[in-house]
DNA sequence: AGTATTCCTACTAAACTGGTAGGAATTTAA
DNA sequence: TTAAATTCCTACCAGTTTAGTAGGAATACT
């Protein structure tokens, strides 16, 4: 998501650029195309001269709702969001705090947009170029 | 380690008690209690008569230091701590979130002291006696 | 028609999680 | 001195998750 939002406004990007510049493979980031699509965080133009674009400028995009499609949630354990599985839930203190837990994770992420890296990518590498 | 808390002053408690009022198995509490001795957050006493109890106050056991020991780290992302483990981590933009996240969730942990979750149960307990 | 590329489904190997099990060591108490 | 209670140590195990690989179908451009 990041190398998109380098590449947003300049067209689709290959996965197989991508891939090279992360230093992972084609085959592992179709993986995690899917989701993403589902999420309309990204779309895809199939065929010869396709690729991958964001479907959003990166400053409408967070690493929340990255995060949350590509790993599901942002609890620690899973009686936050479902209190059923553990019949200790109505009066458990611990999920008081797992809840607190996710809610600063929550703010955290949501904090930070794709255009946040990208401005810090372009600090770093000017910061690099002065040494 | 809450009940722990609870019972603190009061002698040692057996993993039996434990066991019974967190609905969780004597043989898996037994897996639990090494690594908290080593980091000195309880002490036990062996034998018949023997059991466990929190080595510091309540006041003075945060979250922060009982997670640590059980889970091992609090960052979302191995390479915070180590970051031979990615030959990106000189230059990668991500890995600056997963350590701010791990900063927050630091923070938020360390917040808490069992003596709250103590305090909490009490409220909680008082509160239901009033429905 | 051929090539490039996404898309879909199935498979896999290693690590992690949440345990169970057997039995030795230690302490108290009758 | 023996029995009972309890922690302690080491080994094992099964299910889930993670991080992939693999084959090949569908689609679009040239």
């Amino acid at each position: 998501m990041f190398q998109l939002a380098l590449n947003y406004g300049n067209g689709p990007m290959l996965l197989k650029e991508i891939a090279e510049k992360e230093d992972l493979s084609v085959r592992y980031l179709e993986h995690l195309v899917p989701p993403l699509k589902t999420a309309r965080l990204v779309y895809s133009t199939r065929g010869a001269r396709g690729g991958y674009s964001l479907a959003k400028a990166p400053t409408d995009i967070t690493l929340k709702d990255i995060i949350r499609v590509l790993e599901g949630h942002l609890y620690p354990s899973e009686c936050v969001e479902s209190p059923e599985v553990c019949n200790r839930s109505r009066f458990c203190i611990t999920r008081d705090i797992w809840t607190k837990l996710e809610e600063t994770i929550s703010t955290t992420l949501a904090g930070f947009t794709l255009q946040d890296l990208v401005d810090k990518y372009y600090n770093k590498t000017h910061y690099e170029e002065l040494q």
